[in-house]
DNA sequence: ACAAAAGTGTTAATCTTACACCCATGT
DNA sequence: ACATGGGTGTAAGATTAACACTTTTGT
């Protein structure tokens, strides 16, 4: 079979983060090429032998240096066939989540310039990035209620405030916290530890761990995770 | 930037149907190459110029001549390398899901050797088909709870029973009939017609209607189809 | 003593489950 | 009259939603 085919395979990844309260998306600056100092998802082109996976892998490190907590497919974006001006491109999208105390290390990104923007106060973006960004959102949106992914954005040790305004603040809307704490602690996957939160103000809140094989076993027998408020 | 890259891009479907109480899915067999007389997904490379999805839908009509009642996007399968002995092939893989009526009229189908296949007699299949099969099915199974996706594989008027064998045949669980049907009823979503069923044993039954356009304005409001037994 | 956030229970309403008998037709 | 599948209701149990006051700390 002679196959002449000139597409070229991308992959992108959205990376979220959350600190104090706002949902964050990790951009970098591209330095070369007609989008000259345009911001634009991590991504790159993928390398002959390369499996996609790893090919996510090595951007998340060429590009920002970072390893990432949580990543899935998310999408391949190939109905726009000119969504890169220079040639036809297929991207294979990916969705990340990182620990939110990664958030601060930005700086150790050096080679380019990478930088976390709230979801709020996004910048103009290259190519269709976003559209992929919309995607990732609602993703992450329908995700966070039926898989436990939203510890994937907080420290190991969190308080059951943080993951409340987590909730609420990715699902933009309002969740009565004596009903969440309730429901959040009869799944019986999140123990509390022994730790008190730093806060200046106001009683000293309980740290909580998530416990993830605790999960996975339940999960094995049909256990599953929903949080679901009017 | 100069961009080497030696990576074909393919899209595949595995198409659904439903008759007799039987899902099942759609094979070709391969005509040509390594893989001759295997059976395969439909399926196929994407040209230059074409959007994935105009690719699926031209490999659709090309090789089994058919026309889907639902497609969408199922995952893109990369990370074997070798899952085509050939070259480099990334894949596309869609679902796509077909009204039962159709399934008759697979002798159309002249150029290429196409036949549905009931999901528990398939033949061995080509490449990592049989993975993106399970993938496909997995998804069935999920999208059938929280979307009202299985009356794309059934014919425009059908009868209550055939919806609910449609269920726990897909499903592989029994569901109360009573229930069942109380909840379906509930939704609003499906209406009775004037038709009743050409059955030949046991009382004749009523034919019912699913109304999309009623499910679209509802959903909008934020109705949630969801379909969940013990 | 006050401000700030943490922690905690109860009740009514809704939804889910389990379950069995009669009905309309063809033979 | 019998075989076959269609059609229907109710009650107990589980889940969800709504709602407000007390506790612990820092200032």
């Amino acid at each position: 079979m002679k196959l002449e085919q000139n597409i070229k395979i991308a992959v992108d990844a959205i990376v979220f983060g959350y600190a104090d309260n706002h949902l964050s998306v990790l951009l970098i600056k591209q330095k070369f090429g007609e989008l000259k100092n345009q911001w634009a998802l991590v991504g790159g082109f993928v390398k002959d032998n390369e499996t996609l996976n790893d090919a996510v892998n090595r951007e998340l490190k060429e590009e920002a240096g970072i390893k990432v907590n949580y990543l899935e497919q998310l999408f391949t974006f190939g109905d726009n066939i000119d969504r890169d001006p220079r040639f036809r491109v297929i991207s294979v999208a990916y969705f990340a989540l990182v620990n939110s105390t990664k958030l601060v290390l930005t700086a150790d990104t050096d080679a380019e310039d990478a930088k976390w923007f709230p979801i709020k106060e996004l910048p103009t973006l290259a190519f269709d990035h976003k559209d992929i960004l919309n995607t990732a959102l609602l993703r992450l949106q329908n995700k966070l209620t039926y898989q436990p992914i939203g510890f994937d954005l907080l420290p190991k040790e969190f308080l059951f405030s943080d993951l409340e305004n987590l909730y609420c603040t990715i699902l933009e809307k309002e969740i009565d916290r004596r009903n969440f704490r309730k429901k959040i602690l009869s799944f019986g996957i999140i123990e509390e530890t022994d730790n008190f939160s730093p806060k200046k103000s106001g009683r000293p809140a309980k740290l909580f761990r998530f416990n993830k094989l605790k999960y996975n076993k339940l999960a094995k027998d049909g256990f599953l995770f929903d949080i679901n408020f009017a």
